[in-house]
DNA sequence: AGCGTCAAGTTCCATTTGGAACTAAATCGG
DNA sequence: CCGATTTAGTTCCAAATGGAACTTGACGCT
């Protein structure tokens, strides 16, 4: 089995702390596995959405796809629905789901685009807004807490690498064969 | 609103382009979010899995939890529902459906673990295994794909920053408070 | 202009999901 | 050791999900 390329040569102090602390499952998908990328971007990923979601429909009733929507209008007014299933991967039925139910309860408002009366143009609410302000706070709180491991310098780094790969990502298929 | 870290001062070509191909909100999400690391790891990871996913559902018929039940008994032979089940983040029914369903296939056999009668110890049979086998080739070369836009030390970097963040997740919190 | 194809959003419905309750075994406290 | 609590895995069922078909409007082609 081939190993990931930061694999232990030898245990350093904090990583044997963070292997303790770790399922040992974990462990091996992070350290001892080919499809490193995958797994670390997962996990990562998953550490930050798990609590954020929780937090926010416990707070204020708002399921994933649901906050999705409302955050995909807080950063960008006038945006369609389209545009969140293209930016979110969720597909489009979900999102008009949650749509209707932002609607219902005036957290979002719409109305027909004029250059394409297919289309719904969608804007926050000043309830909406209120939300999307406040949700803003912990979330990123929580990115702040999860960086802090990381030197400035180091975050800059990460960011820069990640911004690298979204940029080759139209490259990427979106389909494997064979 | 704060823009992320790297937020284009002047747009480089490669980034025009990027931004050319990619939904505007897409764009706005990655470049103008307060929140850059959650969305640009998300966005990442669903460009690995989707496809991924995807491809194996198609091929084998097995679905995601399925697949992930059977690639962490691939990893780690022996490991028990509970090690899939804290490794992943999927609930534990459906890791229990999971299991049941590969065990049904001959995918997978189990065993109780002679030192807690609560528990199984699971392996691959060697159906399983040649699925395993099978499906790590397009896995490694998606990721591969995938990180071709970095340079071999940039890879590294990479690999060791999300290493760091992964090292220090045991001491982020489960939950957010307020 | 008229027809065929495509796209935005909705609706339908079978399947999947996941919280909560449950069973059986382990562990802890006295 | 014996009851109280915790844990591994399963079952139940209400709710969410997502593929496919549908409606309405846009767009291309002749």
């Amino acid at each position: 089995m081939r190993r990931a390329p930061t694999s232990p040569s030898r245990v350093d102090p904090e990583r044997g702390a963070a292997l303790a602390e770790l399922d040992p499952l974990t462990v091996t998908k992070l350290w001892d596995n080919p499809c490193w990328l995958s797994f670390r971007l997962n996990f990562v990923a998953f550490r930050f959405n798990d609590p954020v979601y929780r937090w926010i429909e416990t707070r204020y009733g708002l399921v994933r796809p649901e906050f999705v929507a409302l955050y995909a209008v807080g950063l960008k007014e006038g945006v369609a629905a389209k545009n969140i299933v293209a930016s979110s991967g969720l597909p489009k039925n979900t999102l008009s789901r949650a749509v209707q139910k932002l609607l219902q309860r005036r957290l979002l408002k719409r109305e027909t685009d004029p250059a394409d009366l297919r289309s719904y143009v969608l804007h926050l609410t000043p309830a909406g807004r209120k939300i999307f302000d406040e949700t803003m706070v912990p979330m990123v709180e929580h990115q702040t807490t999860m960086l802090a491991g990381l030197s400035e310098d180091e975050q800059r780094q990460l960011c820069a690498l990640m911004d690298k790969l979204v940029i080759a990502s139209p490259a990427w298929p979106h389909e494997l064969q064979s």
